[in-house]
DNA sequence: TTCACGATGAGAATCGTTGTCAAATGCGAT
DNA sequence: ATCGCATTTGACAACGATTCTCATCGTGAA
């Protein structure tokens, strides 16, 4: 099915309240997740709904989409604050950041080449200062299962 | 617990091979091409393997890894020239471009947190001169299924 | 060479996501 | 309100990429 602008999506329930859990959460959320969310609050939705109504609205521009490093598909609402993450290969540590600098590039370039309603994502990753230290002293904590991603504010 | 002195990886045919693979193609693959590749070519390698590999590789820096837009991780050599892609949500068309602002500021920021070894992945989206003017008609034009990602140069 | 342990491979197990299709529902016309 | 019909939903099967298991192999060091 092709994506077209006079596509005309009826009204839902369900389409409603996946629009609500998402608005309700600043963080990034998976399919997955609204869909426990969903159920958490007593509202049921088919997991199949979930995902359909997520791809829609982020084809349709309505909210954000990236792939968590785990190559999970995650969803957030459009109107929240944006922002970046530099994140530890390491041991997970991630610092937000903003920065009007690579917002403006991004619209300027994007708009040189005609293109509208853009959007962008944007991620750094490298060693935090503490397993810099670490490696420079040969030690090298290798956890074995994917560090728990923590976040600070920057 | 935390130990080890400097990585000790061994050396392996399989490893080697993988990463010659690798070098050889300066587009991002995934494990399943690296794989197919190395059948291709007569050499024999666990899928698997593949995988550990590939990985091990990516936390060490030794490759870059994204996700592509269906969720694969891909891999590419870290030495390849570096850009960014400018896709069309609608019809796939993609430019590449490059912009020493972004380049300068991630690496500024990150620095600014102690981060070192740095690396990122910038994707922006948006719709292209083509698809805008379709969108602005009411008009349903219809398009051609799931076009396949055109890349043109910027 | 021998030993200890990391690395490999084949296949099973995971698990996020997509496909199927009958039943439920929104909408415009009657 | 009711009918007709296309869209949407939901339960569940099917998929496919990635990970896990574990018996066996290969490498580095003594
Ligand atoms: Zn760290
Ligand atoms: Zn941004
Ligand atoms: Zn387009
Ligand atoms: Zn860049």
């Amino acid at each position: 099915m092709t994506d077209q602008a006079g596509t005309e999506r009826r009204p839902t329930r369900q389409r409603a309240a996946i629009a609500r859990a998402l608005s309700a959460s600043a963080e990034f959320r998976s399919a997955q997740e609204i869909h426990a969310d969903l159920a958490g609050s007593g509202t049921r939705v088919g997991l199949a709904t979930v995902y359909r109504n997520l791809q829609a609205m982020a084809t349709d521009g309505e909210v954000d989409v990236i792939r968590s490093p785990d190559g999970e598909a995650v969803y957030r609402s459009c109107s929240t604050d944006h922002h970046h993450h530099v994140v530890c290969r390491s041991c997970g540590l991630a610092v937000e950041v903003t920065g009007d600098a690579v917002e403006r590039w991004a619209e300027a370039v994007a708009a040189a080449h005609g293109f509208t309603q853009v959007r962008h994502t944007m991620e750094m990753e490298g060693l935090c200062p503490a397993c810099t230290a670490s490696r420079h002293r040969s030690k090298v904590v290798r956890r074995p299962t994917q560090a728990p991603r923590r976040v600070v504010d920057g």
